[in-house]
DNA sequence: AGACTGACGTACCTTCAGTACGTGAAGGAC
DNA sequence: GTCCTTCACGTACTGAAGGTACGTCAGTCT
């Protein structure tokens, strides 16, 4: 049950990998920092890392992917701690303006997996972690009958759409009312949709 | 007033580095493209590009400026054709889906753009454009009464993220239900901001 | 007409992602 | 215990890319 030392080591410089290519990714930007800094940090050398991934944005992809995970989780922590499928909701949007204000989080989930993974990947992977939860209460709420009867992939979309670019926002922004003032704008929004 | 000779040919080598440039990063994206095949398509050399661009992200800087101008004239004749401040935002925002459905528009607009420039820079050169407009009429109808009182910027965040989202989807999408439900969505979100 | 400026070409440098191949320790067969 | 295989990783190298230094010649000014 040890698992060998192998499979150990192996493990363990792989998640050296990740770890370092994520601080520096979330720092200066996938762009801005090369393989040579990555290895280096992680205390390995490139044959290292070209053995764990295929290529720098298949480091990158893993990275994103731990990223996406743990946003997930937090968000699925605050909303399901809710019984009422609404307060789901906007409890998870909440959590994802708080937890995507994040910087670190932010640069490499938000403006550099688009670019390096092309948008469709990047949409791809969103959908298996934090989208999914959206759509998934979304289409509750429209066979509930709180939200007007329509089609949930546009709605998804633009909901999603609408807090990427408020996290961008309130992350560079300096205001202080910011915060509250567009989760309140978003509840705002989100209330509109249920019916009368 | 002719110029001089100097200067035609000036703007003319410049023309044809942003030009080309803008169909190469359009198609392959500004990460795939290198600037030998930029500066051959334009038909000079790299003398020539550094002569009038400081780099390559400066080149994308250029081409973005006149996408970017190109969608704001775009909505900007759409909205201005309307007499009520509410049909111009209503008229403002369905021709910015239109618009930025255009592949060539998109990847340089929405997915290069805050990868290359930095999410900052991207949302300042926003501002100046299409994003200014936005702003301009969500102030107008506030202070018309039109809208709920409440700050105009939260709100220009929010929706301007929202279409954005939907535009880039859109684009890939093919379903043909997707752009008449997108716009419908949209309008009802819009339509909700509205005070009874 | 001569001097000068500026637009651009040429040759080169540095850095970076990616590859080929060597190596030494871990794990199984006997 | 010995041999052999496997595999995780290090080393040395390559091609290409962005960027720079400098030369050159047409256009412009006086």
């Amino acid at each position: 049950m040890t698992q060998g030392i192998r499979a150990q080591q192996r493990e363990q410089t792989r998640q050296a990998l990740v770890r370092e290519s994520r601080r520096l990714f979330s720092t200066v930007g996938y762009g801005s920092v090369g393989l040579s800094e990555i290895v280096h940090a992680a205390g390995v050398t490139k044959g290292a890392l070209y053995h764990h991934f295929s290529s720098k944005a298949d480091l990158f992809r893993a990275v994103l992917e731990q990223v996406q995970q743990e946003v997930a989780e937090r968000i699925a922590e605050t909303a399901d701690a809710r019984e009422d499928t609404w307060e789901q909701l906007v409890s998870g949007c909440r959590a994802f303006l708080t937890v995507s204000t994040d910087p670190t989080i932010q640069r490499i989930m938000l403006v550099d997996g688009p670019a390096v993974l092309g948008w469709s990947e990047w949409r791809a992977m969103n959908e298996t972690t934090s989208g999914r939860h959206l759509a998934q209460v979304l289409g509750d709420l429209i066979d509930e009958g709180v939200i007007a009867a329509q089609r949930v992939e546009p709605l998804t979309h633009l909901l999603s759409g609408a807090m990427n670019e408020a996290a961008l926002w309130l992350a560079t922004s300096t205001d202080p009312r910011n915060p509250d003032d567009t989760q309140d704008a978003l509840v705002a929004m989100l209330e509109s949709l249920r019916v009368a």
